[in-house]
DNA sequence: TAGTTACCGAACTACTTGTTCAATATAATT
DNA sequence: AATTATATTGAACAAGTAGTTCGGTAACTA
């Protein structure tokens, strides 16, 4: 790709990203992204047809970058955990999200987008189903296989808004033990 | 209130709910409520300042309703269930919407406002909060009590979700089965 | 160096929001 | 029934935003 695109559509996202993190999705005007990014109106709408397109392709961003990561990391990673215990790939999880990179937490917490969280338990309803085998003992058996991953995936997300509506004051070890306890 | 008020009142708010029936919140005009409620533009704004604050009292009259209709149910139909078991206030609560007066199963779908999830989740907080006791014996002692609580409430929430996303084909007993199972 | 591609920014159309106001219709009061 | 108060109406208005167009400039590529 050539270099002034990426240049443009690396300032697109960081300004688009720290207006996230200042004001509601709803709120935030493309003059404001353009001004903040310091591009041209219509350079902003050669990348992007719209600012929902512009979310999708940041969701889309993020996430590949911290499932991959997470895949890749429990891999090299395993020899620290337990890879029978579900705490495993949770912890690995929310350690990566500790590290807050590009802002993902204050992009889940519930002042943004309901899109965003929709991204995140898409990607996170896949990699759980494929580590469904870690939650096996808890399931109880009258539940159907996908209110199940549901249920799992959802009480993830919720248990990490939780913390940070709450200051983020549990370390990444606390918070999956309060994971496992609730499912 | 006079009639004329009311009547238009009502008028909006049934436009309103057909129209975040078809299509996402942020995609409604002021303009198409108009239209659809048959009433002229000042009036629109004589009843409400913006289209959130018509969200929002919108969001009060329904919750209102269902969560005091749930109180007062449970004092008048406390005999057909038993009182110390979670599923009681829960199975109710599930009758309610299983009704889905005003549409209101479809304004809690994924497709529309997370304020509106938002206000269902703060009703249902503080009814849970006061049935507290009925999940004692569900709740794991290392857990903090507002993780518990939010845990609650989140797990009903998204219980729901999963019904309406799964074509409502469980009667409200078996919802009821799983969500206790699920907590 | 020549040719391609991206960026710029001003100007423009179309649409939406929220306000104002004078005319009209409906309700409440006596 | 007549009077008074209040709600509704719809058109017109200003302000803001979205998305497009286009001629000119800067940066990359072969």
């Amino acid at each position: 790709m050539d270099r002034r695109q990426k240049k443009t559509r690396e300032a697109i996202f960081s300004a688009f990203i720290s207006l996230l993190s200042k004001k509601h999705f709803n709120q935030i005007t493309v003059g404001e992204i353009i001004d903040t990014a310091n591009i041209g109106r219509a350079t902003f709408y050669a990348h992007f047809e719209t600012k929902d397109f512009l979310l999708k392709e940041l969701c889309e961003e993020l996430f590949c970058h911290i499932f991959d990561s997470t895949e890749e990391g429990h891999e090299h990673h395993h020899h620290i955990f337990d890879c029978d215990a579900p705490a495993s790939v949770i912890l690995h999880l929310l350690q990566h999200l500790q590290k807050n990179d590009n802002n993902i937490l204050e992009l889940l917490s519930c002042e943004n987008n309901e899109l965003f969280v929709r991204y995140f338990k898409e990607n996170l309803k896949a990699l759980i189903k494929y580590q469904l085998h870690l939650f096996e003992d808890k399931k109880p058996p009258a539940l159907p296989e996908n209110f199940w991953v549901n249920h799992i995936c959802t009480t993830f997300v919720e248990t990490v808004r939780w913390w940070l509506d709450n200051g983020k004051k549990e370390s990444p070890e606390t918070l999956a033990e309060y994971f496992i306890l609730a499912i």
